[in-house]
DNA sequence: ACTATGTTACTGACCAGTCAGTCAGTTGAT
DNA sequence: ATCAACTGACTGACTGGTCAGTAACATAGT
């Protein structure tokens, strides 16, 4: 009869533990191969193989292949409206130059997490060929991103702290060029770099401070066209 | 000799006719398919009756289908360069606002060529796979245009119409929110937006606007800061 | 305690479809 | 007649999805 058998330890002895944890497992390795190799060339073989399961399982949580792929994405997309929610922790009583700094970084780092660009190459490479996620992906993450940007670049032009401008616009601008730099900061291959490498940090200021001086009053600025 | 046959009419009476032509031909099928469907999903017999030829014609052109890849990213880096260099047609001596202007709107007009966006899908979602490639896109298109880019900021700076700022930062920043924002003004499905329409001509000049601003010298920028 | 019966979670061999790549044969210009 | 250019049926490897079978555990009857 088993008794206390070490179910962590051998691999194979698993089973039979709390089914409830399967999804989140195969979610887990279906994001990394998915990320990996993109969603056509990741096989259900190998997601399985590295969730610790056969191919079958799979089929006993997700339907098919691209179902697995939505709940990928949808699961991602939760965590990432969450990680916006928790960055907005900074007072709203600090000048608005300051809390959009701050914002900017927290924001800066969560786009340095590998999942990050994970998702971005998914999204980039292969959303255009699930119309409905797409749509999904676009209104709950990528709206909301711009809606929350220009919601504190709203608060800093009604103080007065940044000049006269469409937030939404200066949103768009901003999250573009974060997500740009991030997939431009990916080696291309171990010690390689697709661009010119720059110092992380030096790289964050310098876009971050870019933005900040992009939306400080300057008084002139419509002189210089005659 | 061939006498002025109705080459264009007729699809299946073109054969034998300048081999010389059916590379381009073969590639121009290829990025269309690549860059609808990706690497993977992309078939070569698609790619074959769009080009109007049989699959293994291809094969007497281009040994793997990954050559085929690799040399329609090669003839776009190339495309892309000659578009960089004539896009270099305002003269020099006008103020650089308005010069910086009419090449950013340049810009923005040929990354909405259809075939930007392919390749931006491309680039995004496969290119990691193919790390020579990817370098060598990286420092012939992306690094050539932040070059470009920045040469037009640093003689607005040399010349007292910019703020100071470092001329690459700013390019990095400008092309990363052009590139980024094609990506986001296509439709997911026919008459369906990923994110919210706004009237193309209006986040063009919204956007152009937004970083001519953001350059403008500002000489009371950092009196927010406390 | 022990066995019989049932249930759940999981397995992996298998099937059916797909597609990159091949090659024997055809075409048509010279 | 010759042969470069081209064709498309074919092959073999691969993979998404299926399902008959099995191990682990539960419960009931004795």
């Amino acid at each position: 009869m088993p008794v206390a058998r070490p179910t962590r330890a051998s691999p194979r002895a698993r089973r039979r533990r709390d089914p409830d944890a399967r999804p989140d497992q195969i979610l887990d390795a279906a994001l990394d191969l998915f990320g990996e190799a993109g969603f056509a060339a990741a096989r259900l073989d190998d997601i399985a193989r590295r969730a610790g399961l056969a191919k079958g399982t799979i089929y006993l949580y997700f339907p098919t292949k691209e179902d697995l792929f939505k709940a990928v994405v949808r699961r991602e997309i939760v965590s990432r409206i969450e990680d916006a929610e928790r960055n907005r922790t900074v007072a709203a009583d600090v000048p608005a130059r300051a809390y959009l700094r701050t914002f900017l970084e927290n924001y800066w780092a969560s786009t340095q997490a590998p999942t990050s660009l994970r998702m971005l190459r998914m999204v980039m490479g292969e959303l255009h060929k699930h119309p409905d996620l797409a749509r999904f992906y676009g209104k709950e993450v990528i709206e909301r991103a711009w809606t929350l940007v220009a919601s504190i670049v709203r608060q800093g032009i009604d103080r007065g702290e940044f000049r006269p401008i469409d937030p939404m616009l200066a949103a768009r601008c901003i999250t573009a060029a974060f997500l740009m730099h991030r997939a431009w900061s990916e080696p291309s291959s171990p010690g390689h770099h697709l661009v010119a490498h720059l110092e992380p940090a030096h790289l964050r200021d310098g876009v971050v401070d870019f933005f900040l001086n992009a939306l400080a009053v300057s008084p002139d600025r419509s002189t210089s066209t005659p």
